[in-house]
DNA sequence: CGGCATAATTTGCTTGACAGTTTGCCGGAG
DNA sequence: CTCCGGCAAACTGTCAAGCAAATTATGCCG
């Protein structure tokens, strides 16, 4: 148990370490990424099967299939079995966030405080841009959303989905993919932890909110709804610690 | 092993289809994880080579290989070879957000735009945020910091590597984890992608700046210091637009 | 005591084989 | 003709055993 060693830092140590021979799994892992990402290839694309990628690069399968998990893990690939398996594109971007989140929460390091706190920043402002950025095809995306809901009222559990659905989507609408990205991690770990558990009467309420909030969005009047989105949140919040309180 | 089960999403759908059996190698990742994360193991923590996981968990090396490029990717584990090699406990948790935002800049996604947009954002927060709730230790490294930036006032790289460093002081001192990963996977991307090649003669002057800052947040000054930071910020952005439009 | 070859340890990679899963195909029964 | 069952095929998943490469400790020798 002799410590050794961790990583440097700075760069004058580092000026001459780091040449660290690459292993063939990262590289090849790389040459994947590389052909996925610049050639923009359609999500559901099939690549080459481990086999025939293992002779094309002149490796053995076992690096195939260790670049295969790091591909995996970047939310790139997605792998499925039997005869019309293999390896497919896809875009998971914040399957990575969200775990490493997650991991701060099993360590310790974060609580469902800050996750909020930053849900509290981020998603105002996503509804001020939605309010001006937002295109036509996003607001008819949001707008039957809702339409769906209205029609499944009494369906708790469906309402519940789409309210869900309902942030996710005006994240897309802001336009900017970065704030999206971070807001789409910080919900779905919050609805894994605690919001799946929450009473379901409220999900009724909620979309009356949404829909207050869209019509804001729609009139693109970013101001109030900035506004109303922070309200919206401070409330779920609320219900979350009235609903703590009472377990 | 015959369970297997992955975590389902929504309900209805997941019903159906995520019985999914799950590889050896998940298993055996999620096994390494929480062990190392509910454990609480130091960073540096020599675990077992793949060797002996292999025997202890009753599997192949090729099976705990694959585990261990999962656990790499997540900035996890680090893995060195020869005698003092092996399995070493880290915590990179940034890495894995980096790499997104990496991936999602190489397909065309994202822009720099983007970055500064979100980085405008969140970093006044946590200029404001380290103004309430900075210990006197953050202080002090603060502090520290800045005083090695004088001690070295013509060394600009040195500036520089500084001049990075407070912004990433700073977000561990707001007390809030998730926006402080957030922020220093932003940033680092930023530097890796643009800032590295700007004229290094301007890190004198954001040094001064810096260190008004630091002056607003020991003084405890939320208010002033969010709009410091929100005006650093966007003399930076001026900055590197000047200078692309140079190039 | 210092320097240098050597051994030991650990990861990295290969090969070949077989098991498990999932789908398409084909043939026979109704 | 259609439906059903089982077989074959095409993948990924796992195993085993061994060698290569890297890196450090060891111990010999001058």
């Amino acid at each position: 148990m002799k410590a050794g060693m961790t990583k440097q830092k700075n760069i004058s140590e580092s000026m001459f370490r780091p040449l660290r021979k690459q292993r063939f799994s990262d590289q090849i892992a790389e040459l994947i990424q590389k052909k996925i990402l610049e050639d923009n290839l359609e999500i559901g694309t099939n690549l080459p099967s481990e086999k025939d990628m293992a002779a094309e690069f002149g490796v053995s399968r076992s690096v195939v299939r260790e670049a295969l998990r790091i591909l995996e893990m970047s939310g790139l690939v997605d792998i499925r079995k039997g005869p019309t398996g293999g390896i497919f594109v896809t875009n998971v971007y914040h399957e990575p966030i969200k775990r490493s989140l997650s991991n701060m929460m099993t360590s310790g390091d974060i609580t469902i405080k800050h996750l909020f706190e930053a849900r509290m920043l981020i998603e105002p402002r996503i509804a001020r841009e939605a309010a001006l950025h937002a295109k036509r095809e996003d607001l008819r995306k949001v707008r039957d959303l809702l339409k769906d809901s209205e029609a499944h009222i009494d369906d708790p559990v469906r309402l519940k989905q789409n309210n869900l659905k309902f942030h996710l989507l005006l994240a897309r609408a802001s336009g900017n993919p970065v704030l999206s990205l971070m807001l789409e991690s910080v919900i779905e770990l919050l609805v894994e932890r605690i919001l799946d558990f929450v009473d379901l009467s409220l999900e009724r309420h909620f979309l009356e909110i949404h829909q207050e909030i869209f019509q804001t969005i729609a009139d693109k009047k970013p101001e109030e709804a900035e506004k109303l989105m922070e309200a919206d949140i401070q409330n779920v919040n609320q219900k979350i610690s009235d609903f703590k309180k009472a377990h």
